[in-house]
DNA sequence: TGCCTATATAACTAATTAATTATACGATTT
DNA sequence: AAATCGTATAATTAATTAGTTATATAGGCA
């Protein structure tokens, strides 16, 4: 599970939220392929839910004939806030004051 | 800035770095190239920052005949955390407290 | 003015991605 | 055992991405 896998598989917007769709209940594969009906085949969703596992961010559990799929949010939230932490120096410890105040000067959000 | 735009220009190892160097301290578009020198050269950096500022992730300004670049943590931190809230069940408010407990049993971590 | 320096853009190419249809495979049902 | 259902894999193709070299542009300096 690299930071290089999670940001790659975060990158695509149907696979986003096939993960919006896991945080609120487990699925299986079927019923997140209708989710995308006349959107996408089944074969791609089953390809975003192979990068997904791969990344580590989801789970995949065979049951009978179907397959659930369900959200690790551990290492989503893991992932995520490793990279804030190190990217944004407001989050960082022992930071010096006037080089983010500088930084918010010069057009901010 | 859409967030389409911004989980784009975070699937890109080259691209975090950069904002990585830019966590700590403003830099000119050279001195970026010069961290990247015998890996990249000087357009393939150009255009990894013209897809940071189009995401709106960091901001450009030209002083004298050097562009200088810089974090825009807000609209960083706005959008991941955004993402997390949507999509982190244990962050979200008034969730029913048996989901995430049975989802944590699946195997999370 | 004419020449550097810093950076961006253009043209191109190779590699990767994302979809499609067709097919295979394993589990259930008859 | 044969048909069916749910899901994954294979083969293919079109679109996108990420890099290259070459060139343009704009600012500072002799």
């Amino acid at each position: 599970m690299t930071v290089d896998k999670v940001f790659e598989a975060l990158s695509s917007a149907p696979r986003r939220r096939i993960l919006a769709y896991l945080s609120r209940t487990d699925m299986t594969a079927g019923e997140i392929v209708q989710r995308f009906a006349e959107m996408m085949s089944q074969p791609a969703i089953s390809k975003h839910l192979s990068i997904l596992e791969n990344a580590g961010v989801v789970w995949r559990e065979k049951r009978g004939q179907n397959v659930h799929y369900g959200l690790k949010e551990d290492a989503l939230t893991g992932t995520l806030v490793h990279f804030l932490a190190e990217v944004c120096p407001r989050s960082r410890p022992f930071r010096k004051d006037s080089e983010a105040v500088a930084r918010r000067k010069k057009g901010q959000s």
